[in-house]
DNA sequence: TTTTTTGCAAAGACTTTGCATTGGA
DNA sequence: TCCAATGCAAAGTCTTTGCAAAAAA
């Protein structure tokens, strides 16, 4: 994505922000735009790291995800019991599959509709053999990426 | 499983604590008979309600499913950020799919033969292309168990 | 008796909240 | 200007750790 194509996404963010009344801040814009620097799951440890030379406080990275959470800006994800969250704009998929890799820790999202297709019929499976009404679901691989597999 | 082999299986435990050089308590007893009297997952929180009016610590039952968790009596899995146990013996599988119930919460071990052969495919359609290599897989389903599904 | 385990309380880690001050529209 | 958002510090949670006393073997 191109310094073109970041602006005109930040600038939707700043409408949405507005239609909701909130204030487009320096420090709202700060968070938003890691998530385009570079595109992966990122935690508030990990965002507050790159924006504390800013000065901005551990608490508001905090408050806003939590926010940016609820208006559907960002979308939480929970792996090992800590939380990090993805632009919404990527993540709409009919499921979310993701693979984080056990050497770099990096966690990648799973976009392949073969793949999608295979689960829709785990889906169905279990709803007829247990009775469930199912609604949402996780799928969590782990093990090593193809960068990490040669040198594990 | 009735009272004689529930008996049989915490001596059984007994033995696995005596070998490892840790000394069976009557508090881990306590801990590890829970496991039977309700065959579902437990958090710490749960299980402490059910043990404190026998004055146990809650920094006991911390550090014990932690230790059976190492020794491989117990196995740790992690749903909506906090930690859930369950019997090892009962997670001999292949993998391990679970289901939580939106309304009662309770956790449901999925064991279909038919399922696991459809998640085979998943997993080896995600090594093929995307390149990982998969160790481990988490499967969480989340909607209205059977019993949840007319009252909601 | 000897060594491990326990309960308690204190300390840590992580997250949220209260509040005076700052800043955006 | 006015109200929302911020940074800071304090307060909550949840979990771990240190230690003297108690309990296993």
């Amino acid at each position: 994505m191109d310094k073109r194509e970041i602006f005109t996404e930040i600038s939707l963010f700043k409408r949405i922000l507005e239609e909701k009344g909130l204030k487009f801040s320096k420090q709202r814009k700060l968070i938003l735009e890691q998530f385009f620097i570079e595109e992966k799951h990122l935690n508030v440890e990990e965002i507050y790291q790159r924006l504390k030379k800013y000065n901005i406080g551990l608490a508001t990275v905090y408050r806003n995800v939590k926010i940016f959470n609820n208006i559907g800006l960002l979308k939480e994800i929970v792996v090992d019991e800590v939380s990090y969250y993805e632009l919404k704009i990527y993540s709409k998929k009919p499921l979310h599959i993701h693979f984080k890799c056990i050497s770099c820790n990096d966690i990648i999202d799973v976009d392949e509709r073969k793949i999608v297709l295979e689960y829709l019929k785990l889906n169905k499976d279990m709803e007829d053999r247990n009775g469930f009404e199912i609604y949402d679901v996780n799928i969590m691989f782990y093990g090593y990426c193809q960068k990490c597999k040669g040198c594990k």
